[in-house]
RNA sequence: UGCCUGAUAGUAUAAGGGUAGUACAACUGUUUUUGGUACAGUUUGUCUUGGUUCGAAUCCAGGUCAGGCAACCA
């Protein structure tokens, strides 16, 4: 394939660095905090990190920044190299910024004596206080004048626990003038008896993220620093620190991070969501997290094709979940079986139809010829979704209703001709007689029928309880449908997040007028994680037009 | 009334002084064993005002709008 993708920022960046002989070779970094699980905005990082590295043969360290005890957890860090393995990323170097503790202190010790770094006994209040505002300038208190032995003292004595948490703290000192409040003498090490999830108790003053990245960056020699767009302001203080503690040269570039519509990508209100029960867990199928998305049925493949489409930028950007579905359908359209299934059985009664045993023939997927077949069981009594039968139908619409014909998928044309119901006035049963001859692949009928619909035996069929709808729905036979089929999850399952079970407040966006509809309903069994693809093509897809002209009229 | 980013169809993303292109969405048509898929086609765009230039999305100046920055979070 020759196609010539235009390169974006980064890559020109990289592309000059190579072609100057400024670096051989690049090594980027991906440096999730373990302190939840990855979400899809994380996985446009991650492809973006390691596919860099891949395209340019460089290489990708996975590094936690693990610089805060009090949230960070060992659950996060094998959920997060899990997810990195299931996009379908290999690491270079699995580490940690907690490596670097000692290092990192001598780097303070460092700054210390080069008579840049200050303790200061100050409460945060009065530091924040002295920080001044966006506008106004700050100012020094005289803690800023201890002297260098001073500072190395008080210093030590903090690392050694001799203060209690928040006492005091180690400052850079730069510019309490500074427009950019980031050099306004930041606070670079405080004081924290937490229990650190991997180096425990043997530290009880940690560096800020300011003191930690830009040095680990630096100690693993990565070239292109890539991090998102509110960080920005970090970086003077990034490449100050490099400086005066002159060491490699990393750089920091940024992008902007991905937004979708419908869709909640704050750590803050998905650790939320899961802490108040709203869903049943960080990979609860409703959850952007690629787990989530993976338990969904959503394939890797189709998370990297998205990551890929969306490009990368640095203006603010609000993407359509749509493309992310797009790539889901493209993926899976290719590699996945069809099975038929019905979520609100309507029983219809083939009046006609006396065989017994009969077994129809079906495509397992009609874009992959390598796929094969499958027999179907067919019987006088099957179930179709009340969704394809309507007694009074509005025009354009091609399934079943009173005297129209349609074709059920793979087997006969039938034709509506008596509707049964209850004393309450809902219907029971639709009978219905079909035409011998117009058999799927052998019809002789001569008949064209707009409508094609999905059926399931009443006889054959099995039932299955889907979590999430809290209901059941019926599947074409058990033969076919192996599996656990209480982790199938519509596609578009986000939006019963939006419709149900999530706090209002939470939402990211209100769903508008088409969500009410149900689109395309793709599964997949994720019983053996990637390999195990099923799909249930359930064509209830609307074109908008009808939809309205449905919700209208009807 | 500060500093930093940014602004190209509905949504994203290209074009680094020379025909504004691509994808998704939408719409139309053809095909089809569901209206899916596939294929073909259509519609829609350079924030604004000046300037430089034969020629500006692109360079310059002013304006407008959006996002970020005052955590002992990352």
């Amino acid at each position: 394939m020759s196609e010539e993708k235009s390169l974006n920022f980064i890559e020109e960046i990289i592309e000059q660095d190579l072609k100057s002989g400024k670096y051989q070779t690049i090594t980027t970094r991906f440096p999730p905090e373990p302190n939840g699980y990855l979400h899809i905005g994380h996985a446009k990082s991650i492809c973006l990190n390691f596919g860099l590295a891949k395209k340019y043969g460089g290489k990708t360290n996975l590094r936690f920044d693990d610089t805060n005890p009090s949230t960070e957890e060992t659950e996060f860090v094998e959920s997060i190299k899990d997810d990195v393995r299931w996009l379908g990323f290999e690491w270079s170097d699995e580490l940690y910024a907690s490596n670097y503790f000692e290092q990192l202190y001598a780097f303070a010790m460092v700054l210390i004596n080069k008579g840049l770094a200050y303790v200061d006994d100050s409460t945060s209040e009065e530091i924040a206080h002295q920080k001044g505002t966006p506008t106004a300038p700050g100012s020094r208190n005289h803690f800023a004048d201890r002297s260098i032995q001073e500072n190395i003292a008080l210093f030590s004595d903090m690392r050694v626990g001799k203060f209690a948490d928040g006492a005091k703290v180690l400052r850079v000192k730069i510019d309490m003038a500074s427009p950019n409040m980031l050099l306004r003498d930041p606070i670079i090490y405080r004081i924290k008896h937490a229990y650190h999830h991997r180096t425990g108790d043997n530290w009880c003053i940690y560096p800020m993220y300011d003191f930690a990245h830009g040095q680990s960056d630096a100690i693993e020699n990565i070239t292109h620093s890539i991090c998102t767009l509110e960080f920005v302001p970090h970086r003077d203080l990034y490449n100050w620190c490099i400086e005066q503690l002159e060491i490699f040269p990393s750089k920091q570039y940024e992008f902007a991070r991905l937004n979708m519509t419908y869709t909640i990508m704050s750590k803050r209100k998905l650790l939320q969501l899961v802490n108040e029960g709203h869903v049943n867990g960080w990979d609860d199928p409703r959850m952007s997290t690629i787990s989530g998305m993976r338990r969904r049925g959503y394939t890797a493949e189709s998370i990297r094709e998205f990551c890929d489409r969306i490009g990368v930028a640095k203006r603010e950007n609000l993407i359509d979940v749509g493309l992310l579905e797009f790539c889901v359908r493209e993926h899976l359209n290719k590699v996945a079986l069809r099975r038929m299934v019905v979520f609100d059985p309507l029983k219809i009664v083939i009046t006609n139809y006396t065989n017994s045993g009969e077994l129809l023939s079906s495509e397992n997927n009609p874009e992959d010829p390598n796929s094969g077949h499958r027999d179907i069981p067919f019987s006088n009594e099957i179930y179709i979704e009340q969704d394809d039968f309507m007694e009074v139908a509005p025009k354009k619409y091609f399934r079943l209703s009173p005297g129209q014909l349609v074709r059920l998928k793979s087997a006969y044309i039938i034709k509506c001709e008596e509707v049964i119901k209850d004393a309450t006035g809902k219907i029971t049963e639709v009978r219905c007689t079909y035409v011998p001859e117009s058999k799927s692949g052998a019809d002789t009928s001569g008949i064209h029928v707009k409508g094609t619909l999905h059926w399931v035996s009443v006889a054959h069929a099995a039932t299955a309880e889907v979590r999430l709808y809290d209901r059941l729905f019926t599947v074409e036979d058990v033969g076919n449908a192996e599996g656990d089929f209480t982790d199938h999850i519509n596609t578009n399952s986000l939006q019963l997040i939006e419709n149900a079970y999530a706090e209002p407040a939470l939402l990211h966006d209100k769903p508008d007028d088409r969500y009410q509809f149900i689109r395309k309903g793709y599964f997949h069994l994720d019983k053996d994680s990637t390999t195990d693809k099923l799909v249930f093509n359930r064509t209830v897809t609307l074109k908008d037009s009808w939809a309205k002209e449905v919700k209208k009229g009807s």
